[in-house]
DNA sequence: TTGTAGGCGTTATCAA
DNA sequence: TTGATAACGCCTACAA
């Protein structure tokens, strides 16, 4: 058994009372008590106790994570640093990896103070959406007729953004690698995005230049670079929707004997710094990790805090120019 | 504020004792007012609570883990399995995903049942190890006077299988990717398990065969699979210490036009199915992932409740054959 | 078959 | 400046 504030108390020969005080550093303690208290605590090492604390002020200081898809890397990444950053503002993570109902009423048994929930590809399916007397935020769920509020990243303003840039290089022949397909997911803003860039920049719709991703998997993209190669008036440049798919374009390219940038010009989505240490650094769009992070803790810490407040914005997207992109060479 | 066993009580007309005992389906109670309560239960979402069960009861039924390092494939997806397997037994898991240091101390605060500590890749810092109250069981950790319970999976055994079969098949220069140097990592142990199978079939012990890598990626499998086919007499086969590695290699031989597995056999420790999904089947070593799982899951619960019997053992390494692997090319 | 009372480790409020 | 004491939500003897 661990030590407890009733061991410090009987060894410093005071009331449990005091010493609870004493270890909050009250003012209602003299100095001398309170220092006695302290070289106990240290030297018995005397850790509180989580769940007595935490039944009493019904406060925790603890934010469960729900994260059903364990394997995209912008995501590990993105959760290591919301762990980092709620620790910066003295809260702790705890994830529950699975599915959303089984994370959702652990964490409310747990009466931790808030809930993040996470679904990054998956369409999102209302009946799924657990009771929740905890706040909840969510993240990348297409919130229909879902309860808990959410944050979001412009994944349209991104694809636009990147559509946009590769313009201004002069390429007309824009590909486009990602989920074309399931409207409800959120995943599918990107292609609107790119779509309505296109659009508005007169740039040719041509349903050769779009490839459909079922998932977010290196081989995904490397199948749909693959294609996009076959194609009779290829592009000269490509978006992709996420890091793996560009890990796979590039390894299309590669085995195509394409040089990048100078036969085809590529742009990411997912803002990581993985993409900086690929073979070729990778030009990307989105909102930086560590950037989304912040805003992500920020606003689970906004709602629990502040509940009723809305939550501060996301930041806004960004594109970090490396050594991916280049002018389509002339004649094409 | 959520519905407590005290609300249920005044609505059934009965003490909270009564409900307690309902709830836990006691005999000491009426069918009749079991019913009772039980639908009020229902109706209400009655839903204990975990943190005042666990104070009183000294169990809360979850396993805590520590995961320091993300982004390994193997690793994501063993936890998947770890999680399921212990929700079957009526457990569930809590990630803590960060320094071992902050997430036992965490987990020692919120008085787990258990904790799981992952390492994989990093050397283990003695000075690491945290003292803890709950019984700590460890994975991967080189547990140099460590002070915790381990399991672990026999790296050099399934290194050595994977040897034997290529020799079986014919090959006589085979080469080796993985981590050469830190000598205190278990990482170390596939590489002791090449040398010592090389060494006992009397193979060529060339120092080209074997390139070291730093990390589990697959830019650095890609990177040593190239300084292999370097090599003026480049090997017919070779074994690699991981999955991220298999893909940087396979990516290499596509890059310099080589088949597998007709101009170079593979075969892959990490016996997970996503290595069955490449382009070509790789042939893998290694214990599988849902064995691994189920034997993990159950040592930590034996360990939590049946202290002081030691701990089951690991299931064994099985090969799992599938298309990357051949007999060499007759003249090489 | 049901209810009462004490306690799990803390915090917080009063009284001393 | 300190110490009792009541709560937090639940469990478990034991008493009724």
């Amino acid at each position: 058994m661990s030590v407890t504030i009733k061991d410090i108390a009987r060894m410093a020969g005071v009331s449990y009372s005091t010493v609870s005080k004493a270890l909050k550093n009250s003012p209602l303690v003299s100095e001398q008590t309170k220092r006695k208290i302290k070289d106990l605590a240290d030297e018995y090492g005397y850790q509180p106790n989580l769940i007595a604390q935490s039944l009493v002020s019904k406060k925790s200081g603890i934010i469960g994570i729900v994260w059903p898809t364990v394997e995209i890397i912008a995501i590990s990444t993105l959760m290591t640093h919301i762990t980092a950053e709620l620790e910066k503002r003295s809260y702790s993570a705890l994830l529950s990896v699975g599915s959303l109902e089984t994370g959702v009423r652990l964490f409310n048994r747990l009466h931790v103070d808030g809930i993040l929930v996470f679904e990054l590809n998956r369409m999102f399916d209302p009946s799924e959406s657990v009771r929740s007397e905890i706040p909840v935020l969510s993240f990348g769920l297409s919130n229909v007729a879902s309860s808990y509020a959410s944050i979001d990243v412009n994944r349209k303003g991104a694809i636009e953004t990147a559509v946009r840039y590769l313009h201004g290089l002069g390429h007309r022949r824009i590909g486009f690698v990602g989920n074309l397909e399931d409207h409800f997911s959120k995943q599918h803003d990107k292609f609107l995005g790119y779509m309505e860039a296109m659009d508005r920049l007169g740039l040719p719709a041509d349903p050769h230049l779009r490839v459909h991703t079922r998932k977010l998997v290196w081989q995904e993209g490397y199948r749909a670079a693959k294609f996009l190669l076959q194609c009779r008036d290829k592009p000269t440049a490509i978006v992709s929707a996420s890091y793996e798919l560009t890990v796979g374009i590039i390894l299309a390219m590669k085995e195509a004997q394409l040089h990048i940038p100078s036969d085809m010009s590529i742009v990411s989505y997912d803002h990581v710094p993985q993409l900086a240490h690929l073979e070729i650094p990778v030009t990307a769009v989105g909102v930086p990790v560590e950037k989304m992070a912040a805003c992500i803790a920020e606003a689970a810490l906004r709602m629990v805090e502040h509940p009723g407040d809305d939550s501060p914005p996301m930041a806004e997207v960004e594109l970090a120019e490396r050594l991916s992109c280049a002018p389509p060479k002339p004649g094409r």
